[in-house]
RNA sequence: GGGAGAAUUCCCGAGUGGCCAAAGGGGGCAGACUGUAAAUCUGUUGUCAGUGACUUCGGUGGUUCGAAUCCACCUUCUCCCA
């Protein structure tokens, strides 16, 4: 259940419910695909770094550990031990970043898993049986993450596909819903539109799929390869379609200065893998611009990755004793580095809600998109 | 005291007459990363000038049109026998 408690432009504040406690939107997803952060976060250092909600993959988690395995362990919250929401995201993603292994009919996809090449076919109703078995808060329907450039022909196709995908996930998930050995009887279906760059085929698609009401959409396929400028503007077109008492989740988006400028186009939810990974290979976001880590002029830098930053890295540790670490191969560098990047997403969520809640988001927004993707 | 072998660009290490400023790895320097096949990948790493020049393969001298590569001596190191 989504409460739109206060807007400012196009710009909400929101709560999720859900049974694993509300999000406060808008909000940002910690992408754990296979149920795990990289770079060896807990779930504790998630609490303590003001992770909302995780994001886990139904693609990864069905060839490891495998779905019924975690069904059997008390879900994704059982199994991982996270008490917090939880939203898988459906495989389509994969469609696409694992374009050469796999094979898209009307029935489904054929893929050859990444992990020992072995044929497997998941279509929609595959994809809401593991997410049903993962017992995620939010489950995504199964979609075909289109790439870009496309042809119009295909897009206009793969799109009326993923209505119908969408129908029998729903079916398909309102009959697991009536099972016994059911882990989360809350759990929510939510489509996600997509019409690659095409403004037309976007806002049918996002028409089409708000007729089903749905208690969430997303908007996906952005973010793959096209312009910011492209992006933004197909944001701006499809977000007035998309129901205004239901969250809007912009998938795998992005920067903070995406993420400032999507919710001034109204989403409401992001998720990206970019803090996680960028951390991981020493690009580090701060309150000035993104440094790198790795570079030589940190290494004897005895102050914080951030004076502005109170995350559990900046709190106790120098930039030099991090790269340092970093650059030894030391575990401990790059999970310093993590939670710090991930706290920084996390707290640039409740600033952007605390201006919102203030009223003062436009001048948020102002001042902070011409620092955030400084380079120092 | 006798014998054998080795010295290569920051390090290790290939190269045994021209295609060598010299493979490969490491290290260094920088860049990329947007619903994670990513603790990954890419570029660069003698000097100066941008399609070229110059200096370089322990040292000195020599052979040759041409040497990191062949010869002589020297220096240092390693191993074996006393």
């Amino acid at each position: 259940m989504f409460n739109a408690i206060k807007s400012q432009g196009l710009a909400r504040l929101g709560i999720y419910t859900t049974s694993h406690g509300e999000i406060e939107t808008p909000a940002f997803m910690n992408v754990g695909t296979q149920a795990a952060i990289k770079g060896a976060l807990s779930t504790e250092d998630l609490e303590r770094i003001g992770c909302q909600v995780l994001l886990c993959n139904t693609y990864h988690l069905h060839l490891r550990p495998g779905d019924s395995l975690v069904h059997d362990m008390g879900g994704i919250h059982g199994f991982a031990v996270w008490n917090r929401p939880v939203l898988t995201d459906s495989g389509g993603f994969q469609v696409f970043s694992l374009a050469k292994l796999r094979n898209i009919t009307e029935e489904g996809v054929t893929f050859n898993a990444h992990t020992d090449g072995h044929r497997l076919f998941m279509g929609p109703e595959e994809s809401m049986r593991i997410q049903w078995n993962l017992g995620s808060d939010i489950a995504m329907a199964f979609d075909e993450c289109i790439e870009n450039p496309s042809p119009y022909d295909y897009v206009e196709r793969s799109c009326a596909r993923t209505v119908r995908w969408l129908e029998r996930c729903k079916a398909a998930m309102e009959e697991l819903k009536k099972r016994e050995d059911t882990i989360n009887p809350h759990q929510d279906l939510w489509g996600i539109n997509q019409g690659g760059t095409y403004p037309d085929i976007r806002t049918d698609h996002m028409k089409r799929i708000s007729e089903l009401d749905l208690p969430g959409y997303a908007i996906g396929g952005l973010a793959v390869g096209e312009s910011t400028e492209v992006m933004y503007d197909i944001i701006e077109r499809v977000t007035p379609e998309m129901p205004f008492d239901k969250p809007r989740y912009l998938m795998g988006v992005g920067t903070p200065v995406n993420i400032i400028e999507a919710v001034a186009r109204g989403v409401d939810i992001f998720d990206c893998v970019m803090p996680a990974r960028n951390a991981r290979h020493g690009h580090i976001f701060t309150s000035k611009g993104i440094i790198n880590m790795n570079n030589a002029k940190y290494a004897s830098d005895e102050g914080p990755i951030d004076e502005q930053c109170s995350c559990p890295a900046c709190r106790r540790y120098s930039r030099a004793y991090i790269r340092h670490l970093m650059r030894s191969g030391e575990m401990l560098g790059m999970r310093l580095a993590v939670m710090h990047n991930l706290y920084f997403y996390n707290n640039l969520m409740a600033e952007i809600r605390q201006s919102l809640k203030d009223g003062t988001f436009e001048e948020f927004r102002k001042e902070k998109t011409e620092v955030l993707a400084r380079r120092i």
